[in-house]
DNA sequence: CATAACTTGTTGGCTGACAAACAATTGTGA
DNA sequence: TCACAATTGTTTGTCAGCCAACAAGTTATG
């Protein structure tokens, strides 16, 4: 006999697929297009599956939420962990922003629709997305003032500003590339925030030599 | 006798109140929480003038986005019409843009979080925000190309990669704004973004210059 | 009195939620 | 091993709430 019952299976298979379709649902035209009604169509389930698996709405948004930061978690936690100097932590979590979102852009294009979402009418999803970016503009202003301690960050550098920057262009590249994906070549605009940030942030820069990609 | 009407007075007050309404509905909970009740309720009229006014739903975002625009390029017409250099030229327009945002906060925000909404269902809103965009883009690396050849722009800058990369960090300080707006201090931002463009686009910055604001 | 400005009544469509029914799977006792 | 009950998974029916839109009516202006 099998370790997971078939039934168990079952009730996993078809969780999976409503998330998927939420999520490309979401992906595609933010909350207001993810109804159940949608949702049931596109995973091949009916319409009311999604409350008898999940609850609520809120209950589905808040299962996809976890399921999507918890695979990035997962492939961020490698570069992070290495104890690396500051400028390349840093460097080294938009590289990880960047591959993920090359790798899975749909778990992500959902993750970032619903931050655009955020601003929206749900008071709930506005402060978790707000506390959300509090702490990643913590984290890079840390990385950037541990830079500076050791030496890899120039020393006049503003650890809080270069944090906001840092997340709005990140944030700003996937609203340009939500909008319109074919107008925006993702790759290149992350290459240019790191390069940005090697001459910008980087101690020991040189300004000729930064250019080149 | 008045120049205008007693009516067209009447109708002009009101129609005005039912943008501001709007306007600010839009910047504080996006088109979910702009509902005609609320409008007609904020700007103190009826649910029923709204569309008496405007005929529909998209009339009026439509009349409130020609507003706001045309506010915008009013003030922005200054600056670009000086004829500077392409480097000064891109400062310039991030500054109007800063001064705008601190200046009539409301109709910024509301502008600003209808382009976060065009991420949603809505395909007109969508290709219109997409196509300002694109604009938008193309005037920055335009003023990049032409800072190439007037000699205030580095020789071997990409001007789409800077577009992109400009348009993303404004985006990204709106969001984070609209996100959490005490969390956020938007004069700094825009200071550190023109710094930046100064240091890494400029032709003879000096890197510990650019520094000091 | 006529026309413009504005309000209130109403309707139809859409959605989330829940409940009741139906179907598949699993456990149990003989 | 087999029947049958309990449980879990899934679907369909239905309802209440919200909203945009329109229409008919009311008040102000000319």
């Amino acid at each position: 006999m099998p370790t997971t019952s078939r039934q168990a299976e079952r009730s996993h298979r078809s969780s999976e697929a409503l998330l998927d379709a939420a999520a490309e649902l979401i992906s595609e035209g933010g909350l207001g297009s993810m109804t159940f009604a949608a949702i049931g169509d596109r995973a091949g389930y009916s319409r009311g599956l999604v409350t008898a698996r999940f609850g609520s709405k809120a209950g589905l948004v808040d299962a996809l939420v976890r399921r999507v930061w918890g695979r990035l978690r997962e492939a961020r936690a490698v570069p992070l962990a290495h104890g690396e100097h500051g400028l390349d932590e840093l460097v080294g979590l938009i590289a990880a922003i960047r591959d993920q979102t090359s790798e899975n852009p749909r778990d992500v294009g959902a993750l970032l629709a619903l931050m655009f979402e955020a601003l929206g009418t749900d008071p709930e999803l506005r402060t978790r997305m707000a506390s959300f970016h509090e702490n990643m503009r913590a984290d890079i202003a840390d990385a950037l003032a541990r830079g500076i301690a050791d030496g890899s960050v120039r020393a006049d550098v503003d650890p809080t500003a270069g944090a906001v920057l840092v997340v709005a262009a990140l944030r700003g590249f996937a609203y340009q590339w939500l909008l319109d994906r074919d107008a925006i070549a993702l790759e290149q605009a992350y290459a240019e925030l790191i390069d940005l940030v090697r001459e910008r942030y980087g101690a020991d820069a040189e300004r000729t030599a930064s250019v080149a990609r």
